[in-house]
DNA sequence: GGTGGTCATCGAATAACATCGATGAATCAT
DNA sequence: ATGATTCATCGATGTTATTCGATGACCACC
């Protein structure tokens, strides 16, 4: 409460703020999006989550990506921040752990983001009555 | 130097680790990525991009999507975050600010999150040979 | 010029994060 | 069993991020 956004309250604005948001992001949705980017955003999980994505068969045990410049607990820390995001899955074999992207998760980050950059360009179109 | 992975230094590994790694990222990408991440890896500005994105004619002003629950100088510190990695530009025309999607970087991470799902997939039917 | 409204910047407090060395747990080879 | 290897967890530390109130800059209008 206690009137975060006093402006936004009456009819003060007067050619500024018309009711149209088509499809914004709720609260709820847009804190587990955030979390998926958050784990995203960090060069070294980024390398990790790219060199597991782009080895044979589709995974990659940590001995095959470790080498990232990092100590070897940092790097565990980063996969686990990756798995907890959902972007990764772990497997046990043996003496090796070999990680793999999860299934549709990246496919739908990147959806969701084409969807927000084509929201803009229908946008523009539409626009162009104004030439 | 400092021998942060000793383990892939030599020939120590018997089964684990093949030079084959096709397309990974470098170091200066990856940074550059996780700095856009970064950007989206927060619900409050994750719901600003949205409202701006899904806004009619792909621009809005601060006060049209400034009511997302936090203060007005929030709000102007999470749009200065998305304008500094290059996610969105601002235009001051008279009174209010109009911001709007950069044009082609959404598109530009989606596609690599895209691409890195995909990679996933093709090694998967490579996979197919050993059933 | 004075007033009201919109947005950005500043300074400070609190929380979260990345990184490391040391250590533990699980597996395999000798 | 003993030792070596792979990976995860723990505890500590320095850095960074989020948020707010107060204030400043800019514009429009009377």
């Amino acid at each position: 409460m206690t009137k975060s956004t006093p402006h936004m309250s009456g009819a003060s604005a007067t050619a500024c703020c018309p009711p149209l948001v088509t499809a914004a992001l709720s609260e709820g949705d847009a804190e587990i999006m955030a979390a998926m980017f958050k784990a995203l955003a960090d060069p070294v999980r980024l390398r990790l989550l790219s060199r597991v994505a782009s080895h044979p068969n589709g995974e990659a045990c940590v001995c095959d990506i470790a080498d990232v410049g990092v100590s070897q607990p940092t790097v565990s820390h980063h996969l686990k921040k990756l798995r907890e995001a959902g972007l990764l899955t772990s497997e046990r074999r043996g003496t090796w752990v070999y990680y793999r992207p999860a299934p549709g998760v990246l496919a739908s980050l990147g959806a969701f983001l084409a969807d927000a950059e084509k929201a803009g360009e229908e946008d523009l179109s539409l626009a162009a009555r104004n030439s």
